[in-house]
DNA sequence: ATTATTAGTTAGCCTAACGAACTATGTCAA
DNA sequence: TTGACATAGTTCGTTAGGCTAACTAATAAT
């Protein structure tokens, strides 16, 4: 799965189904992108839509079970890859990274 | 300037002159996409292709010096925003990362 | 001298970003 | 209540950058 496909996924994985615009907003991309990043994530039978029940004009977006599978896929190809590289690293090493993700973390937000 | 671009570009003006597989093995792209970016940075003025004195079939390419001023201000510009960034950022908090972003290159060689 | 290899280019496809223009729905004010 | 405006999404066309396959031109090898 792509990197756009597999973060909006886990978006809407780890925080609930989402409407188009806030999915936009969430990723830093414009609708209209995230229009068809939704698109095809529900050819890809990754996500559905689904109408909003008061409001005509919006539509939600669910991750499908086979999202959360194909996820879970993906972060274990990313961690395998994640331990292949830390491999020649200490502990130490691999501690001072882990804290200085954490401070990137906070400054980004 | 597009990330691609500053990238190749960075690495003209750093390290000198380079045929194109060259550039696109430093790259990580393929030959025929380091060709396109190459024309593209011709264009924009930023690199020039020039033939190869012994091989017919190789062309070097090299940084202009519009190219020079142009990677100069991106660099000034990502610092900024680097900058701008770390503004809330400890002295401590700040050297964290820079021993990681140390400990990462390395890694990644 | 032919054949094979190598460097680069070109063409065609895909994904993903954008802005502009459009549709459909909802909201508000006269 | 209806006409005007606002909002949510979609569609269209463009650009950029990645890829593979197919090509040309030059060099190397048999």
């Amino acid at each position: 799965m792509s990197p756009p496909r597999m973060s909006a996924l886990s978006v809407l994985v780890f925080t609930g189904p989402k409407t188009i615009s806030e999915l936009a907003a969430m990723e830093r991309v414009k609708l209209p992108t995230m229009s068809r990043l939704v698109s095809a994530m529900e050819e890809e039978g990754l996500a559905r839509r689904e109408p909003h029940a008061r409001d005509g004009r919006v539509v939600t977006v669910h991750a499908t079970a086979k999202g959360r599978r194909a996820l879970d896929r993906g972060r274990e190809l990313r961690l395998r890859a994640l331990a292949e590289l830390l491999g020649d690293a200490s502990a130490q090493e691999v501690a001072v990274i882990r804290e200085a993700a954490a401070i990137v973390d906070r400054l980004v937000l």
